[in-house]
RNA sequence: GUGGCUGUAGCUCAGUUGGCAGAGCACCGGGUUGUGGUCCCGGGUGUCGGGGGUUCAAAUCCCCUCAGUCACCCCA
């Protein structure tokens, strides 16, 4: 048997790793819920038509077969995992559309899958966390800057750098294209997108080369440069001089989602209107969240408005959703020494073992203990007294228990002060910063 | 998916025109029959990412492949 290797995109954390990631998520999930989003999961796989519904992602879909399958059996050909949680979340409103009450707040945890090429902070496998919010027929504007400020207030509560939101609306974009006569709105989003990356020069050269004239191309650029911290965009685009209804209800939706969230929470948002990616399902708002520091590596959120995802021919329930990149976060972290538990381990205590005949003594001051909710494990074997001080140090465990001569006369010792007290199983607390790993 | 760079011990890396696989840190054992970290002594712990080829001889040259990374594409 050879030694096995990691598999391309689809990484695995250590366990000093797995615990910030489970703190981590812990802490969205409680600040979702403060904000009343209910919890869903989905199952991992979908119909293929039902992920393929939107758009040209089929690339990335992986698709589910069973070996022992034959060629004419097809009963599982047709599913494919999850690339998002956008397109579960909106096929099971539909389905579960009787039971739930609208408009549905909830919040999903779990991973999806791409079937792209894997680099630092992307992967085939990750995890996101996301809150969405639909409605019946109408889902309210005020959501479209509810839903962004929950998503910071998660990730601010993280210690992880600052994530600014960067804000703009396909409305918008769309209809100052059209009143400018661009034939090809998408391309020209792509190309204004890498504006922060190739610069104007190159960005005016690209879109001239798709046919634009010189114009037309130092509009749209002078439309991607626009980016304000408040509704001000929207005095920078009039002087722009162009005109389109499209245009006009997005610079108000915009100018709405801005205001509020300037007022309400200063600096989380911009409104950036070069933002132009994410998946093609969105028809309005569109956010970008970019960690400071790390903003050449992609989103770390992202999400937008979804006004045609979830519906049947009679019913239609549009939505509005941002996505946290769980796994590309930590990744980032992790890859740059910013992020760690302060140790590897749940335990919090070792109780050292002088004898084994004396391990059922351990046994019983290791149960007073997590009695107490005290993670404690008691020593592997009775090896001196220095390799077990050693065992603990090496795995970050603040405390070492050492039973007493008499039963219940025992000490416990701070390993990183080296001070050392007569302590009762029964009664001792650790100081509650030591009770569990913590993030820093 | 396309192209560039990289891959040697747990980690960071050295390894000459092809000639016995190395260093620092880490780790293990002992000094120290029972309270660690310092210090001293001892130990290399390795399919040189994997496979094939050239050669008397390959970590070194060639081909393929896997992984990491960067750019493109796309995106969390």
């Amino acid at each position: 048997m050879t030694r096995p290797t990691p598999l391309s995109g689809f990484p695995e954390w250590l366990p000093g790793q797995q615990i910030v990631e489970q703190r981590f998520v812990e802490r969205l999930r409680s600040v979702f819920e403060l904000h009343g989003f209910a919890p869903v999961e989905t199952r991992a796989v979908e119909p293929l038509d039902q992920l393929l519904r939107k758009g040209e992602t089929s690339k990335e879909v992986y698709v589910l077969r069973r070996l022992q399958a034959t060629p004419e059996d097809t009963s599982d050909e047709q599913l494919g995992l999850h690339f998002d949680l956008t397109v579960p979340f909106a096929r099971y409103v539909l389905e579960h559309a009787g039971k739930l009450q609208f408009p549905f707040r909830r919040y999903q945890i779990q991973k999806v899958w791409r079937g792209e090429s894997p680099q630092a902070g992307r992967y085939r496998e990750f995890r996101q966390a996301d809150i969405d919010i639909v409605d019946r027929d109408e889902v309210g504007l005020h959501y479209d800057y509810e839903l962004p400020l929950v998503a910071a207030e998660a990730l601010a509560g993280l210690p992880i750098p600052p994530v600014v939101i960067h804000t703009s609306n396909r409305k918008l974009a769309q209809g100052f294209y059209r009143g400018l006569g661009v034939e090809d709105p998408a391309a020209v989003l792509r190309i204004v997108d890498k504006l922060d990356k190739i610069g104007p020069d190159k960005v005016v050269a690209a879109l001239v080369a798709e046919g634009l004239s010189d114009g037309q191309a130092k509009a749209c650029l002078s439309l991607a440069e626009v980016v304000t911290p408040d509704a001000s965009f929207v005095e920078r685009v009039a002087a722009l001089g162009v005109s389109d209804p499209l245009l006009d209800e997005g610079l108000a939706e915009l100018a709405t989602v801005l205001s509020a969230a300037s007022e309400l929470a200063p600096g989380l948002l911009v409104a950036d209107l070069s933002i132009a990616r994410g998946l093609d399902y969105y028809t309005g708002t569109v956010y970008e969240g970019k960690m400071r520091g790390f903003e050449k590596s992609g989103a770390v959120c992202a999400g937008g408005r979804y006004d045609n995802l979830a519906s049947t021919g009679t019913d239609r329930f549009p939505g509005v959703g941002i996505s946290i990149g769980v796994s590309r976060i930590l990744g980032l972290l992790f890859g740059s020494g910013a992020l760690s538990a302060s140790r590897p381990v749940p335990t919090c205590v070792l109780v050292a073992l002088p004898d084994e005949a004396r391990r059922r003594e351990c046994d019983r001051i290791a149960v007073a203990l997590r009695a107490r909710g005290i993670p404690v494990e008691v020593a592997p074997t009775a090896a001196k007294y220095g390799k077990q001080i050693r065992y603990a140090d090496r795995r970050g465990i603040p405390f070492v228990w050492f039973p007493g001569e008499e039963a219940g006369a025992g000490e416990v010792k701070d390993i990183r002060s080296g001070d050392q007290a007569p302590a009762d199983p029964a009664t001792w607390v650790p100081p509650a910063e030591d009770l569990h790993p913590t993030l820093g």
